[in-house]
DNA sequence: CATGAATGAGAATTCATTCAT
DNA sequence: GATGAATGAATTCTCATTCAT
């Protein structure tokens, strides 16, 4: 790879990022996100090359350990419904754990300086997501899978919000999410 | 009695932030909102101190919109579930016909920009549709009105979503995603 | 004179131009005069055409002032002395009850808006004054009448300082001042 | 290691604003400034992070060098009035010298823009010259120290306005000046 | 005359990016 | 590669002045 030498300069600069954006809006300077990171203004310039590249990554970085955190002990054997709670249950402990990062991606998501290459690029990442995801949406919907996992995503969201808010009812919650979102997919398509 | 202050200039300005923000985020500039307005850039200092203002200003603006939605022709005598369904779909169908105005807002909501002080105004502005949605939460699931709030609007943002992209099924995805809503509170506070 | 009806309005927009400059210094806005004038933006510019010349009437209406003050109850009959005290004393308390006309004064004088025309009439209206201080200044140092005026002036301005940090010691100070000017003039030309 | 920071720069900065300050006020704009040194706008603020610090900074290095010229060749071994003769003429001359610096200075010691804490630097700075005057003080009028350091810089001032005018007779004006001022000196307390 | 909204030419300041060291 | 001073276009906001009402 081209890549600069130094690996932990450019971690450095996207974990700055995520905490200066988080605190000032995508109004977040480069130098203070180089400041933060321990780096000249110059230096960031060397590792992203303009601000909007650098914005570009810190997104592709995000989804990108959403993705391995979802990975990560993945119950390939289990039934449709353990495989749903073990996405569910791994994303908003993600978002639990890292507030911050989850507030910067959501701005991310709504600016208009992410590309629609990167678009792509998360997409594609999500594939094995998307597999459990269309398991559940042919087994349950027709075939509408994109807007069965909007509706996981943005219950998913909603449950973060007050785990958030109430962090000892952690379980709690997650678990009453998590019926709601089940219990959602029961409608048959042509219910009234 | 000099010019007296203009309305329908107000108006524009707001009119244009929105233009503005949709195109290119918080960071369009005064000018360019001042200009879409038909007004000079210092006129829009005359109707807005600051540019912060202005954003709380638009940002209660598109909330009381909403609201002044939500309240025509409300059905206050249905039954609760004709009632969450009139909410329902007024707002997907706001958002369907004001794409921009929703982004705005969701940016808005977002940023930083936003005071406590019109977070509290806009959650008073609420409390007619806050009144319906404790009446369901109540029948429903002990008294977790908050989540199912925020469950009734992620939901109903997802159903935005698809809608926006299949226009044509708008009817079709706006019941299918109620009736995911209306399942999803037949859940029982202790049922596993 | 073409001058615009009201008096009082002139009056009152000078009088809070000394208030606002006072404070902000030259950089006091006209629509700040304006409203501690009670007139609005606009009819200040009907009593003066722009800000410079409402400058330099400010300049004039102090200058005219403190001659006025001096004019009055002036010992036409007295020793030379005696004249020369009842302007020192009368200038000093004239500033001591009004500190902020002075420090306005002062700033004025200082700045590059006050043109020579200006300059002239106020050395006109000096005029008195002067021909007190030519027989002073001619009665014991050849003929430095200028610089003489301005020693008077310095050491008045000083024992002005003194007056308005102690208040209660004003006669003392006013005596010591004048004591010391007095004393000063005893030089002759040639003495080493 | 970059380009380390440029002490002329600095220099060029504040000399530019004495040009600008005593032409055209302390509404001299720091882009003119800026042009005036040499350096880009932005680089102005480089060296000085408000215009308010630059003038405050300015106010400093300028009572910094009558410092400076004052301790230069100073008769630590004579009588008080070879020290103060000699505070005097360096006084006048440098004023003589640099008439634009004393216009600046004079404009920063009326404006709202100098604050206490610059003001008590410049205190601190004068310390040396304060002794000569408080041995002055002390020798001849009670403890008066503070008022017979206002009146030799009033009367200074003065005599700096005259050589400014008829810089051929500096030294006969020096002369007088001084003798003006050793002669008020000679008041007794309680003298009427 | 009085009003104060409208104007637009600046003013101070910021910031992504460059480049000499 | 690393640095951070330098840049200057862009941005928010100001304010003397005008003019429609």
């Amino acid at each position: 790879m081209a890549k600069p030498i130094d690996e932990a300069k450019h971690a450095a600069i996207l974990s700055s990022a995520i905490h200066c954006i988080n605190l000032h809006g995508l109004h977040a300077t480069t130098s203070a996100i180089a400041k933060g990171a321990g780096v000249s203004a110059g230096t960031l310039f060397v590792y992203f090359p303009d601000k909007v590249t650098l914005l570009n990554s810190l997104y592709l970085a995000l989804k990108s350990e959403i993705m391995t955190s979802l990975a990560h002990a993945f119950p390939a054997e289990g039934t449709i419904k353990v495989k749903a709670f073990h996405a569910w249950k791994t994303y908003v402990i993600w978002a639990r754990q890292h507030p911050e990062r989850r507030h910067v991606l959501q701005q991310l998501m709504l600016s208009c300086f992410i590309t629609e290459e990167a678009h792509q690029k998360a997409q594609a990442m999500l594939k094995e997501v998307h597999d459990v995801l269309a398991e559940l949406g042919n087994s349950r919907n027709g075939n509408n899978v994109a807007f069965i996992t909007s509706v996981i995503t943005s219950l998913a969201e909603t449950t973060i919000d007050f785990v958030l808010k109430a962090p000892a009812d952690e379980n709690k919650i997650i678990d009453m999410g998590f019926r709601m979102f089940w219990q959602a997919l029961e409608i048959s398509p042509d219910q009234q």
